[in-house]
DNA sequence: TGGGCCGGCGCG
DNA sequence: AAAGCGCGCCGGCCCA
């Protein structure tokens, strides 16, 4: 399918291998057209574009079941061949299958419509500019993906599930999360004070910024949103610290500490989630995010405003369902090691991931004697398992790690292959083959440089600052890629898991009928339905979840558990 | 005044 | 409680 300028477009029937089965034609309702054969056929859509395409049918009320998004399966197959970054685009993949010099994408739609702005009037300027799509090369793009996809293992499902992901996404963004402005005010006016008007602070934050003036000296004022004034005060009352962030301070003896700990928290909820963020985000009763699939290199979504991935919970007594519905809340519990499991094929490690409490039945293995500190043996498993993962290991996780390498050695030598492979500078990649991206150059002159130990003139400028984190050496940042790839293969096919899921669990809902998927956050779920299918809602999430592990991992005995919540607010799953 | 970096913190 | 990984977004602040 390639949309034209205005509501028309241009067809052509494709086999399954991706050669022409009929003519191409041209309509003038696209989304009628795409409607009817939907209804009849409901064939899987080629496309250049979900996130630019679907939502306009949405808008017009049209649904599909399957597509194929050639900018998505581009950006994998791209990223597979290390070739990170390299422009997407329909233009830019016809261009590299014929030699011809490769177009730059264009920005992003909302950065466009903002750039645009002022020449276009309306809301439409965004998509009234882009360009018509071609047939021909949407045609032959989507040959050429097919033959490169059938040649990699895992490559046909990771597509799909991309694909399924963007019509997810836009369907998310076009139903929205159910969300009581109401309530939030009350929230907000329960926390803050009543809402203020222009730019003033409201009554709760100014009265704990005069207070910390206070606690400081009579008549002084600090502005309790800059940390270099709280960084001046607290130095000038003799107690230096590092930085303002909520740990230091807490290891402060001095009255301004907890006033400036609650301001904090207060301020961060008045700045990003207050009176401003509803006004923006929130109409007639939804949360409409725009979701970004792929946006994240490991295969996480990413948000394009809004910031959906981060509602934090005290506002979840917000999302409310609608009167009769109901909202099943669904998360994986324990995902990432129970990935992990399943990846290593480690035997004793997945036996422990096959149900119930992944870290209680580790917990054996790390009951020894010479225990560290007062943890019980359920928080070392999960500090060993932890620090196995994100590359940690310093103080008492040391020893636990210790105790994980003899205990499930494949399980260990899994992560540390990965890591292993970041430091020789090498690609890793999830189960279905999504790839990290290579290291930057500026990290290929570092480590390459040879050992700055003995090289003084080759090392970076002194040690930066507290929090600063850009590798001053070849051997941070060495260890800095190595925790990075080791991380990857794992969240990366988390990602891969959770968009099985998804897919699965769409599919289901639309048997269903009425239920809407209304959020989805890494490894979690939210479906609003009407009351009486609360039932079959979860049991759609329970098929999906044990659909997308046989799909990934086959006959692995590692469990994949959900929890569930029926509740009427978000704020009571939990 | 707009752009971009920084410190900090929300989420998984 | 904090430290390893991945993000987005805010206000403060500096610079052009």
């Amino acid at each position: 399918m390639a949309a034209g300028a205005g509501d028309g477009g241009e067809l052509r029937p494709l086999a399954e291998d991706g050669t022409p089965a009929g003519p191409a034609y041209a309509v003038a309702d696209l989304a009628g057209e795409i409607a009817a054969r939907e209804r009849e056929a409901a064939p899987r859509w080629v496309w250049a574009s979900g996130a630019r395409l679907y939502p306009r049918l949405l808008r017009a009320g049209v649904r599909v079941a399957r597509c194929h998004d050639l900018e998505l399966v581009e950006n994998l197959l791209l990223g597979h061949a290390g070739r990170y970054g390299e422009p997407r685009s329909v233009a830019a993949a016809w261009a590299r299958l014929h030699g011809r010099p490769v177009p730059p994408d264009p920005p992003p739609a909302h950065e466009a419509a903002s750039a645009q702005a002022p020449l276009f009037g309306d809301d439409d300027a965004g998509e009234r500019a882009a360009p018509s799509d071609d047939l021909g090369r949407i045609v032959e793009v989507h040959a050429a993906q097919q033959r490169a996809i059938a040649g990699l293992d895992g490559f046909a499902l990771l597509a799909a599930a991309e694909s399924a992901g963007s019509l997810v996404a836009a369907e998310l963004g076009h139903d929205g999360l159910p969300w009581s402005a109401a309530e939030h005010d009350a929230l907000l006016t329960e926390l803050l004070g009543p809402r203020p008007s222009g730019g003033l602070r409201p009554r709760r934050l100014q009265e704990l910024a005069d207070r910390i003036g206070a606690a400081f000296g009579p008549r002084t004022h600090v502005n309790p949103d800059s940390p270099a004034q709280i960084l001046k005060a607290f130095a000038a009352a003799g107690l230096p610290i590092p930085s303002t962030r909520a740990h230091v301070l807490k290891r402060v003896d001095h009255p301004a500490v907890p006033l400036l700990l609650e301001y904090k928290e207060l301020a961060r909820l008045h700045a990003a989630h207050g009176w401003a963020w509803l006004d923006t985000w929130v109409r007639d009763g939804r949360f409409r995010p725009e979701y970004v699939v792929g946006g994240v290199v490991s295969g996480r979504w990413a948000t394009n405003g809004g910031g959906a991935l981060q509602i934090p919970r005290v506002l979840r007594r917000a999302v409310v369902a609608d009167p009769g519905w109901c909202l099943v809340v669904a998360d994986a519990a324990q995902l990432e090691p129970r990935v992990l499991a399943a990846l290593a094929g480690d035997r004793a490690f997945a036996d422990a991931a096959a149900h119930g409490d992944l870290y209680e039945a580790l917990s054996d293995a790390f009951r020894s004697d010479e225990a560290t500190g007062g943890l019980s043996a359920r928080a070392k498993a999960k500090l060993a398992l932890l620090s196995a993962m994100y590359g940690g290991g310093t103080g008492e996780a040391v020893q636990l790690l210790g105790v994980l390498k003899s205990r499930f050695p494949d399980a260990f030598e899994y992560v540390e292959a990965a890591a292993r492979a970041g430091e020789r500078g090498r690609l890793v990649r999830s189960l279905l083959g999504r790839t990290c991206p290579p290291p930057s150059a500026g990290w290929r002159e570092l480590t390459l440089a040879g050992d700055d130990e003995r090289d003084p003139g080759q090392a970076a400028p002194a040690a930066p600052p507290d929090g600063a984190r850009r590798p001053a050496t070849a051997a941070q940042a060495l260890r800095s890629r190595g925790r990075f790839t080791r991380n990857f293969v794992v969240q990366a096919t988390a990602a891969d898991w959770a968009l099985a899921l998804l897919g699965s669990l769409r599919r289901r809902l639309t048997a269903l009928g009425p239920p809407r998927l209304v959020f989805f956050q890494h490894d979690e779920v939210i479906v609003h339905a009407p009351a009486e299918l609360a039932e079959a809602v979860s049991e759609a999430v329970r098929a999906s979840a044990e659909e997308a592990r046989r799909l990934l991992f086959g006959a692995t005995p590692v469990a994949f558990p959900m929890e569930i919540a029926v509740v009427d607010r978000y704020a009571d799953a939990k």
